[in-house]
DNA sequence: TTTGGCTGCCC
DNA sequence: ATTCTGC
DNA sequence: GCAGAATGGGCAGCCAAA
């Protein structure tokens, strides 16, 4: 598939804030790969549609290249200076629009054709396999000279682009694609068009919460269809995609749940999920990135102390003055984040893990399983140790044991309490 | 070798 | 992370 | 209430220029 095409979609998306329309568009998009049974790129397409290369699982470098460095390209490659590009980018809010502004006077100038409909009958448009790996090029490019090498690549992908593609390409490298659609909405997409009822919908999104790789997704939907998708579960080595509590009053809680309902510590500290297999200890930051080297303490403490051969967790790893059994604000615990002297920085600031669920338990997934059947599991796994506890959860029964709860966990230095049902399907 | 702009990722 | 918008 | 976008503080790493 051509990239313009693509480009028009996006183009296409962007006209509206309505999202029954962008589904629309998405489902007349994918229908169109249908019927010309093309799927050769589909996992491509996904990803750029998701404003990315590759999925969050697939630990590939950035670009490395944002905003400014995006200027210079586009100075070098229209000879405007970029003190005057920045006045534009202010004018027009937008670094995609900012280039498609320039480039579009430029090649009017150049050409007495319209750009867009030479390119039509030439058929001359970068194919999206082309660009894809030129950004690749670009994301793994490292190194002395590496900003040029860069640059470069983007010029030339800028010279075979038309204004409107060079907008969306450079949104993409920018990660400000921003034309309305994420996830979701790429799913209802999909949906309608592969399965025809909007009620599969749920199927999709929950493949992709456990195997958040919405371009393999797609692939196996249009390869093997629906019924493989269903068949998609939680597997050791890839991270699924994280719950997010929503921010709530306190007090509020006993009127949404009813009593009683658990309330646990919200602590300061970094969202960790873990993958146990073995000896073999993996933790994922809630972007899903791998940062297992950044705790080499909590990998040992967790293979020392957990006693599961396979088993998938989440925590909150939280700085910590154990000796005054004090916790540490996130500013302490964002110095461990590094890669360098990652010993050291270790000794200097320790961590406790603080577990909080159980995700799936040797061969048994436990994503669909109680909220009390899960802790009781992680109780009966989990040797606690200074550098690894269970957080702090309890059964509120009344406004009065919320409030108290609450100013315990305030006193402690945690910055609230969360709120879970005790409901079987939450 | 040092400095500072830029980028990316946590919250 | 929070806050805002359109649906 | 949901999905997506816009925005902010603070840290470390990378790289080019000083």
């Amino acid at each position: 598939m051509k990239f313009n095409k693509l480009s028009q979609l996006f183009s296409d998306l962007e006209s509206t804030t309505k999202r029954l329309e962008m589904i629309d568009f998405l489902s007349k998009f994918f229908e169109d790969l249908k019927e010309k049974e093309d799927y050769r790129d589909i996992d491509k397409i996904i990803y750029l549609l998701q404003g990315q290369l590759t999925p969050n699982i697939k630990q590939f470098p950035k670009m490395g290249l944002a905003e400014k460095m995006i200027i210079e390209a586009i100075s070098l490659h229209s000879g405007i200076n970029s003190k005057r590009i920045k006045e534009i980018l202010i004018k027009q809010g937008d670094i995609g629009a900012t280039a498609e502004f320039i480039l579009s006077k430029k090649k009017k100038q150049k050409s007495l054709f319209d750009y867009n409909k030479v390119e039509e009958i030439s058929g001359s448009s970068l194919e999206i396999l082309e660009l894809y790996s030129e950004l690749k090029k670009i994301a793994l490019t490292e190194g002395i000279g590496s900003h040029d090498t860069k640059l470069g690549i983007l010029r030339g992908l800028i010279s075979k682009c038309s204004p409107l593609e060079t907008k969306y390409l450079l949104r993409i490298i920018t990660s400000t694609l921003r034309v309305g659609v994420q996830s979701q909405t790429i799913i209802e997409g999909l949906t309608l068009a592969f399965t025809g009822k909007r009620d599969n919908k749920g199927v999709i999104e929950r493949a992709y919460s456990l195997s958040p790789d919405l371009g393999e997704i797609s692939r196996i939907l249009v390869e093997k269809g629906l019924v493989e998708v269903k068949k998609v579960d939680i597997e050791y080595g890839t991270p699924i995609l994280s719950m997010l509590a929503s921010r709530e009053i306190y007090t509020e809680f006993t009127n949404r749940l009813g009593v009683p309902f658990v309330a646990e510590y919200k602590l300061d500290g970094e969202r960790l999920q873990i993958h146990k297999v073995g000896e073999n200890i993996t933790l994922f930051s809630r972007r899903l990135l791998d940062i297992s080297f950044q705790y080499p303490d909590v990998c040992k403490v967790i293979r020392e102390n957990v006693k599961a051969n396979k088993v998938i967790f989440e925590g909150e790893v939280v700085a910590m003055d154990h000796f005054y059994e004090k916790m540490l604000p996130f500013q302490v615990l964002s110095k461990r984040r590094r890669k360098f002297d990652v010993e050291d920085i270790s000794k200097e600031v320790p961590v406790c893990l603080f577990v909080f669920d159980l995700l799936k338990f040797g061969e048994e997934s436990f994503v669909d399983k109680s909220l009390s059947f899960r802790r009781k599991k992680l109780e009966e796994i989990i040797d606690e140790k200074d550098e690894l506890r269970l957080v702090k959860s309890v059964l509120i029964n009344s406004t009065e044991e919320l409030l108290s709860f609450f100013n315990t966990a305030r006193k402690e230095g945690n910055e609230g309490i969360m709120a879970k049902s005790i409901q079987e399907n939450s």
